[in-house]
DNA sequence: GACACATTCATCCTTTTGGGTGAATATTGC
DNA sequence: GCAATATTCACCCAAAAGGATGAATGTGTC
């Protein structure tokens, strides 16, 4: 499942094709189409296309000599499974971890009234 | 904030960095500790927290020798926002173009109750 | 001051990415 | 069969990523 994640997020980090999934969004088109708003060599944009087909994210359907791609949503929606998980778990140390100072500094503050935080390394 | 994304997606897409944020969800901890638990030099590391860093996933204080990192989640969390937005903009679209595509397949039943597709393009 | 420790800097190497160009392939249309 | 169209393939190039190693810097300790 890393893999899968990691070819995911490439192919996201990337203006060009977060627009080409932007535009698949309103429905098929030949790669052609999905080329022309670009600045840049068709070549360039075929090359894209292949990132996002390799995370998943397009799919292809060729029809004589015209490739249409369609917008994929499923590894996004594995991504965003991913991300609320993770969330969820740092969520939970993190509050642990500020449970466990709030309990110590109560603790410190119990024993000596003034000095709160007796920094454990100097400078 | 394209290029702020680009950081964070960048950042996220490896297991390795990935790991390190795992391992600073549990509470600050040096560099040195970071990179314990990983069979590459600790040079490489280093690397790996300073894109960290770019992304703004990671935190540095530095006291003495020591170089405390610590987990920043607000990048994340960013993230997260755009792929709920993005997702809800792709819904939309695709939503729009199916019911689209049942009207017109309801309109062509009507007129013609067989033939329910002409392929546009043959073979 | 001398030494150990923590971290980065400077290089080097290989692979990937993002861009380009020109040729090859496949399909359509006449 | 032939010309035009759609797309990829095969290279070339520069920049970045991920790895390594060895030197330099800064800090703590005796």
């Amino acid at each position: 499942m890393a893999v899968h994640l990691d070819d995911t997020l490439i192919a996201l980090a990337d203006e060009t094709r977060r627009s080409i999934l932007g535009r698949l969004a309103a429905g098929e088109a030949r790669v052609t189409e999905v080329a022309a708003p670009f600045d840049i060599s068709l070549n360039s944009v075929s090359k894209h296309i292949r990132i996002l087909e390799r995370a998943g994210l397009v799919r292809r359907r060729i029809a004589g000599r015209d490739h249409f791609l369609a917008l994929e949503p499923r590894p996004f929606d594995e991504l965003t499974q991913w991300m609320q998980k993770t969330r969820e778990f740092w969520s939970a140390r993190l509050d642990a971890l500020e449970a466990a100072l709030r309990a110590e500094d109560a603790i410190e503050k119990a024993r000596r009234p003034s000095h709160p935080h007796p920094p454990r390394r100097k400078k």
